[in-house]
DNA sequence: TAAAAAAATGCAAACGTTTGTATTATTAAA
DNA sequence: TTTAATAATACAAACGTTTGCATTTTTTTA
């Protein structure tokens, strides 16, 4: 029975060649205050021993980990991966890794999330809030200790304070609604996620909009606002609504690419063909619209770059001086209108 | 011009109540040494200067750190993300987190990310080969320093050597086509993936295992291995597969549900009826194959589980003695064929 | 009310680095 | 050669905790 080696240190480097640990930290290092001969002994040594460096102790030297805290409020959304994706992207060509937690959709748990990084696991914090995040306050307490904190996605008024990068959502989709409209559409129906949530309000907001601007009447009848967290429950909301539905839309709007896929499924088999009887858009474009038959027009949101940028954000911070009341800076990126065989 | 404020420590909790930094440590673990008045003092002051403990240092001092490191090959495929999402709930219910690190399918990746964990910044790794990954060197190294390991997923026999769980791929897939053999199918497709990587091996000869014990024949324009490792190119090389295929099968076995899906949706451009001039299935079920009309057969992987057990095995061997030839532990998971509309 | 026992607190080393400054060794200048 | 300048290395504090042991304070016992 073989029990766990003692790491190697600095110290038994040191030893071994008979100098300081001093030397042996900054031969590692190549200081060129060291002699080669010695660096090249170090470096023998080092690797002959299989030292490998304490991170730990050199984040306590240092006072950085390089590692960058993300909190989205679910796994099980393509969405939030590609944007921990392209996080992770931009992360690691700057020598940073990430380290994800989900605020599973609770105020609750993101509160606790953000207060355990806090305990300086992370050199800065990128942070989606959940829609029961209404206050900031925990997260301007972070940003007031000095850790630097952007957000994306689903950002209310009360909650800018921070670097942020956002789409235009209520633009976004008023374009959709209105390429429907110019189409010669006249019952369009919405369907959205969770009324909380400000970016399905602001969805929400940019198909009144534009119902409005061409005086297109809206009939409460064919709205629905899902209230299902989860994957399963979607299926069955939006089931639910077609099934009450008597008659049906000419278009439907949806403000996710799976309200859009479900909702085809859902035609389909009650028996409405797509396009000809019936249109549909969605939100995202993550690869599945593409799959399905027929393919899902939709409204593409770049997220992949939206976690380029907001990693980029957070360590153009690091790399600022420390002020507390930095200009915040709030980036909107473009969305587009992809046309696919969901629609005439 | 405010700027980062310097952290408050226990030195400065010490200070303000003129008692030692060793009794502010054991106050704030409640550690019944310290009298309970003290204890209180302490805590109200911690709290009134906001004092936040300093993960780095604890760990540095209790040589944990409670994350736990996982690498897998890509993020943009759902079923690595549902096993973290499993490792993640198993994992924070027991007080740790996770550090998610992509291969990108490269051996290399891997082996840096491996050697980035080493340097002690995660107590314990889960890791899912990539194709490439051909040797066990690497892990073998890790595993020897005394730092828990646990693989999933894409275990090849050389690799067999550390804690993991797997589910049987040749069986189950053998099972699949075993079921599409009873239906009467004569004509059955193979769809796979990159031959170099192990689980694709098995499904590969479960498929060929079945075909034989019927003695169906099998063609060899009726197989295709995809060796595309991204989405885009997936969907390419399927649809060049049924445009050359003169002889359409009667049947398609596919190793993941996206092939399934690419499958079906290839197949119904082109014309077929599925289930009825074609079935298909897929293997993973995670929620896609669900929507899409018609719904897709599987094989249904227990991702979330694995994710689960991963972790489970991971912790185990944190509070086992640290015996490095520690009788290493597999788990085989079991599948199961999920019927749905798209077999007959 | 002094001694013994128990409770509360404090001291200092340890965790493994980094880094400013001091010291020693080497080379160059006189 | 001796001194000055430079190169190489070493010392020790710092990063913020934890914790074994020593010390001080309080309580109990006789």
């Amino acid at each position: 029975m073989t029990f766990k080696k003692r790491r190697v240190k600095l110290e038994d480097i040191a030893r071994k060649l008979n100098i300081s640990i001093a030397t042996v930290s900054r031969a590692l290092d190549k200081n060129p205050r060291v002699k080669l001969s010695t660096q090249e002994k170090v470096f023998k040594t080092a690797e002959a021993m299989g030292y490998m460096p304490n991170q730990i102790a050199k984040s306590l030297s240092s006072g950085k980990t390089n590692i960058i805290g993300v909190i989205i409020p679910r796994y099980d959304e393509p969405f939030f991966i590609e944007v921990c994706r392209g996080i992770d992207h931009y992360a690691r060509e700057h020598n940073y890794k990430i380290l994800i937690s989900s605020s599973r959709n609770s105020f609750e748990f993101e509160r606790e999330n953000l207060s355990s990084f806090e305990k300086g696991i992370v050199d800065g914090i990128i942070l989606s809030p959940t829609h029961e995040t209404e206050t900031f306050v925990h997260i301007k307490s972070i940003i007031k200790k000095g850790i630097p904190v952007v957000l994306f996605d689903n950002i209310r008024e009360e909650v800018r304070g921070a670097d942020h990068v956002i789409i235009e959502d209520d633009k976004a989709s008023f374009s959709a609604v209105e390429f429907l409209i110019k189409k010669g559409k006249k019952r369009i129906s919405f369907i959205g996620g969770i009324r909380e949530k400000k970016v399905f309000q602001d969805r929400f907001k940019g198909y009144l909009d534009a119902m409005k601007k061409y005086n297109i009447p809206v009939y409460d009848d064919l709205i629905l606002h899902c209230e299902s967290l989860d994957r399963e429950y979607e299926d069955v909301e939006i089931q639910n609504f077609f099934n009450k539905i008597t008659a049906p839309p000419d278009a439907v709007f949806t403000c996710t690419d799976n309200y859009g896929l479900l909702t085809m499924k859902n035609l389909l088999r009650l028996g409405y063909k797509i396009p000809e009887d019936i249109s549909v858009i969605g939100f995202g474009d993550l690869g599945l619209g593409e799959v399905f038959v027929p393919s899902l027009t939709c409204i593409a949101q770049p997220s992949f770059e939206m976690g380029q940028k907001v990693a980029e954000l957070l360590i153009d911070q690091f790399n600022e001086p420390n002020d507390v009341n930095h200009r915040k800076k709030v980036i909107k990126l473009k969305t587009e209108l992809v046309l696919r065989d969901s629609t005439t």
